[in-house]
DNA sequence: TTGATCATTCATTAAAAATGAATTGTTTTA
DNA sequence: TAAAACAATTCATTTTTAATGAATGATCAA
């Protein structure tokens, strides 16, 4: 069943004459009588009586009812790809880490609704390792993340610099001084976020360096559920200043004179992704003017 | 846009590969990859990043989602035309006359409703006259009327002969009387129906072979009404037998003896409408059963 | 019955889709 | 890092399908 043999029966149904069908479609009369006669045998059914006036049958009617369904379809389709080529419409797939997607994203997310609301967003949080999985599947449409391990297939474009600091039970020794140093760290409890990030490298790194080898006590995949289990005094925690903007109650912040790392955030795509979409580029641009 | 290339492109995004796709729809690879490109370009949107392992692009995934629903309703029209061709579905457009449409075709086309629900039934109640001509201008499927004006384009297929009588009112002085003759009518005040038909025109014929010409006060272009006004006292009334099986309250039926006209009923379509389908017919072939 | 109006038929042409062989590009593995 | 393996693409060719135009057939109205 092609769809221009079916337009061309709905026309012939609305001008009630092949000829009139013909002419308004920019046929030959002979096509469209081709037409609908491939038409009715693929169907199995005749769907008009012929006649000088001619007669849509029972079962004419029938398609002409149900025909109506396919075409909006098709409009429908071709709509809404005109849509997408304008950033109108479409699904934007992103990946973020924690601290992103619950005290940045947000904000940025929220004036791009507005502007697109037909724009399906997707929020996938996850860390760097597993969202750089995810892109290079093209499980996802673009990821801010942290400094990933680049390969041919990947882009990285650096946003900022997140700082990081040390949070701290306010009845902890530490919530005394001002600024803490890494050797302050030594013999102290350290909860770490549960998975392998050039973060958490850096910081390990950091100490070892320093001299300090902390008592890894806990790990959590969530910097959200960490900061809990500081607040309770299970420990101390080195994370991302933006997570700690209020931190939570019984808790301190302080700053590690002597630790240089700075945690690289950006945005991970695919390269080749001309094809992308205007929606995914204008959701880029936004992001971008951010920071 | 070709639904076989939609296909095919459903088919590649479920089996992730042009080369399976190619294989389950028993193509060449080559005609895959044609397909989508020329599919692509009449979208104006990359659907696929190809590599060795191919991806859907925002825009492809956007399409997958779309296309489904015009999938599924191309499903939805083809099923629709096969039920038909079983009777399943469709619409009858049924044409009647009075009395047929209020005492007779309720009982009929209850069990008819219940063997195929999903068949819509239209009553068009009309004359004879006004019956034929939407059945020769393709308006009605069927129509049970009186025996019409035939030409070559119709054919009418007598059911059955409808006897008529008289309605009087019972404090009229014919109520008296246990059967009347046509001289009867002689001075009274008789109502009609208000439209020229076969049963009309062999009454008006009749009464004036008797030498009756009886006064014509009323028509009414409905033998309910006509029953009413009968009731009222407005006049007597020769109607179909069958629509004073239970005369009104304040009525009486009277056997007009000499009278020897009946009203031929009987199913009236357009010849040569073979592809009338098979409710239809199946509708048809129950009416001829009940009589 | 004739002429006018449409739809249909059919041989021909034109266009579009499918094919198969060769090629390019990517990923895997050796 | 080369090469084998795999998958998509290109392109010339064939096949299929659709469109055309002229002739024919059918129906209606005068």
């Amino acid at each position: 069943m092609d769809l221009r043999t079916i337009k061309t029966f709905q026309t012939i149904a609305r001008l009630g004459s092949f000829q009139k069908a013909a002419e308004e479609l920019k046929y030959v009369q002979s096509t469209v009588t081709m037409q609908i006669q491939k038409l009715e045998s693929d169907l199995g059914v005749k769907l008009f009586e012929r006649g000088k006036k001619i007669y849509l049958t029972e079962a004419g009617r029938l398609f002409h009812e149900k025909a109506d369904l396919l075409l909006r379809d098709l409009d429908y389709v071709q709509n809404t790809m005109k849509q997408w080529l304008h950033g109108e419409t479409g699904k934007v797939r992103i990946g973020a880490i924690e601290p992103m997607a619950i005290f940045r994203l947000p904000s940025i997310l929220l004036p791009f609704n507005h502007k697109y609301p037909k724009v399906q967003l997707s929020i996938q949080i996850d860390n760097t390792q597993n969202l750089t999985k995810m892109i290079k599947e093209g499980e996802l449409d673009l990821a801010i993340c942290n400094t990933p391990n680049l390969d041919h297939t990947t882009l990285f474009e650096p946003l900022f610099i997140e700082e990081v600091s040390l949070l701290v039970p306010k009845e902890h020794p530490l919530s005394e001084k001002e600024q803490v140093e890494l050797s302050d760290f030594k013999g102290e409890r350290l909860l770490l976020s549960g998975f392998v990030c050039n973060y958490r490298i850096s910081l390990e790194k950091s100490l070892v360096e320093a001299g300090v080898s902390p008592d890894i006590q806990l790990e959590v995949n969530s910097m959200s559920a960490l900061k809990e289990y500081v607040q309770v005094g299970f420990g101390i925690a080195v994370v991302p200043d933006v997570m700690v903007k209020n931190p939570p109650p019984g808790t301190e912040i302080k700053k590690i004179s002597d630790l240089k790392i700075g945690v690289t955030t950006g945005i991970l795509r695919k390269i080749n992704t001309v094809t992308n979409g205007t929606a995914v580029e204008n959701l880029i641009r936004l992001i971008k003017t951010h920071f």
